[in-house]
DNA sequence: ATTGACCTTCCAGTGAGTGGAAGGGCTATG
DNA sequence: CATAGCCCTTCCACTCACTGGAAGGTCAAT
């Protein structure tokens, strides 16, 4: 299978997948003529890639995460360990995003958005000490 | 004022504010011996800098809020659009990153963190057409 | 034989800094 | 006056996970 296909199975660009060789993430075959050649194999690591990466997890996660899916006497309890880690840090991120978001809104809320100069957006900003 | 009391007083790292002056968000001044020679002009740029960056806008959003600033003709309708289309970026971040953590809530609940190898996260990220 | 779609590699750029090396300046103490 | 220790300077490289594009080779069909 070519990359094309290849990258149509998986639901990844092309270009990222050449990218997944690059770093080691996944090692197709080639044909004679130089044509990368994926294997079943290849389209399930990536299509693990991309399910990952749409969760979130680092590069370096995934490929921790891939080297335990291989491994079949792997202990669950290393994959828990990493996706815990990673619940974690989303659940700071969304927290810090709430936090700007809650301030942005206030903000905008008592902008006025008209042609006169006065804005309590840039007042706050330029405030050398805001709340 | 040198840059590392500068830092202090807009509350950057000195490389940052480095950093700034190279893509022209800042101007300082220079002494004789070639140090930044920091104005309180300079010091209110970045501390508005700071604050905008802690709400989570981009460079360029900064760098538009900015010569709002300090147009004192300025509608604050262009302000407010922009805080508005950021606020908006926000909230889309934040549902992408509630929905990866509500997967990945499960994902980890439903996982026995021992030492068998059984692991419903890693089934569910072979699994070729994930819910 | 040519067209057009596919494939290849390689280089450069993104955003917003961060780390570190190499070298010069400033201040205070011995 | 010398030296120590901190601050400052520039410049280059690295981060993360791609993405865009150029230059060129291959393949299938017309």
């Amino acid at each position: 299978m070519n990359i094309g296909e290849a990258a149509t199975q998986a639901g990844l660009p092309a270009k990222t997948i050449r990218y997944y060789e690059d770093i080691g993430l996944v090692k197709p075959a080639r044909d004679t003529n130089g044509y990368r050649a994926f294997a079943e194999k290849d389209i399930h690591k990536l299509t693990f890639l991309a399910h990952a990466r749409a969760l979130g997890f680092s590069i370096e996660d995934c490929r921790d995460l891939l080297a335990l899916w291989e491994d079949k006497a792997r202990a669950s309890a290393d994959v828990r360990r990493i996706a815990q880690e990673h619940l974690n840090q989303i659940e700071t991120k969304i927290a810090d995003l709430q936090n700007m978001r809650d301030t942005l809104k206030v903000l905008v809320r008592d902008c006025a958005g008209d042609d006169r100069p006065d804005c309590p957006i840039l007042k706050k900003l330029g405030d050398p000490t805001p709340a």
